[in-house]
DNA sequence: CTACAATGTGAACGCTGCGTCATGTTTTGA
DNA sequence: TCAAAACATGACGCAGCGTTCACATTGTAG
């Protein structure tokens, strides 16, 4: 995580292409990935075209660079809020305040990602899809495991598969999410996590 | 309902219009909006380009016609199933087997749906979705009266707001439409609807 | 059969937007 | 101080798309 080091040049060099990418993530997620020339990023982020097409081969190139980096950030958050050691109960916890942490704190490439990700936009993605979504599955599948423990420690009813179970909450998590995103004064992402989470528990876990 | 006896022309326009929205719906839903010239739409409904202008203005025209068309099949079907006068809980089932019904009925415009309307795709929509936006809406509201109605008579806890649960079970119902559609095997979507209430009602319901 | 209306056709046009490359500018290293 | 390498620039070529329109074909009514 140190990058302090490197010559003069290579960090400008860094500096510029993360402006460029700030840019882009700013009009994609703003007009949609289709409506945004090119031309137009570059002159956002204050680069002749030329400058642009040298740090991204083509447009679908910079679009990836910046799906994989953001997506990136969200699966290392998500994945070390599930694997602090406290029990079952208590990650579920930590994966509900952290989800809202970071979304929060990248509105606009959140808004991006519902935006271009789902359905079969084959041309672009289909293979970019298939690298965010791996992350995206694992931890779901690292979800269904904690729901898996807390099963056979019996601290949770046998309601349903526990990938269903993840899928389930990460699905109310995001409606949430969404609402306050439309809605923040009326329906706030709430601070406490078993706001969310009864809608769960109160089902789920052994009386 | 009767549109038999109209003039035999009429009837021939009526049919080709139709071909046209589907040729487009199925080229829409497998490419997405911006990877589907009106070339290909008319070549794929086997109609020259101009015939196709002749009875859509534009792009943007054909594509609403498609999204209200079916929208409005949509809303029609689940108002119904809600207001069927039955006690909540058996309103909340048949909102559940519904959905999955029409939803299975037609996978490629959910498909579409889900590609095209999340986030903002501003120059499209925006006066569309606000249109089938609508409708959604209406669906949630009334969803959410249910949830109401239920907590006012003592048989439903009252866990949250009701148009907050009401965006959680049916976030919930899509996840696991979704999920069936990617793992048909694994995860169908379950012929008995409580298999998906459960997850709200062992909560939600008072003991 | 004829004249008119309705419907179908596809070549052509204008425009937008991606990506290139020859040229100019700055940095580096000797 | 100077040459070579690295980097920046933006006018231009070119392909593809949406849309139009003059013309052809088919159906209808008298």
């Amino acid at each position: 995580m140190q990058e302090v080091k490197l010559p003069r040049r290579e960090r400008e060099k860094l500096r510029h292409r993360r402006q460029m990418l700030a840019a882009a993530l700013a009009l994609f997620s703003e007009k949609g990935y289709h409506n945004v020339s090119m031309h137009e990023i570059a002159e956002s982020a204050e680069f002749a075209i030329g400058t642009l097409y040298r740090f991204f081969a083509n447009k679908e190139d910079l679009y990836r660079a910046l799906m994989l980096e953001h997506a990136e950030k969200f699966h290392e958050a998500l994945t070390k809020a599930l694997e602090t050691p406290d029990d079952e109960i208590e990650k579920l916890r930590h994966y509900v305040r952290v989800k809202g942490e970071v979304f929060g704190g990248n509105l606009s490439f959140v808004q991006l990602f519902l935006a271009e990700s789902r359905g079969a936009r084959v041309n672009i993605k289909a293979r970019l899809d298939e690298e965010v979504r791996k992350g995206y599955d694992e931890t779901l599948e690292r979800l269904a495991s904690v729901f898996k423990r807390g099963m056979t420690k019996k601290r949770f009813k046998r309601i349903g598969d526990p990938y269903a179970l993840a899928v389930a909450l990460d699905s109310v998590v995001n409606a949430f999410l969404l609402l306050s995103l439309e809605w923040p004064d009326r329906y706030p992402y709430p601070e406490d996590p078993d706001k969310v989470l009864d809608i769960l528990f109160r089902g789920v876990l052994e009386t």
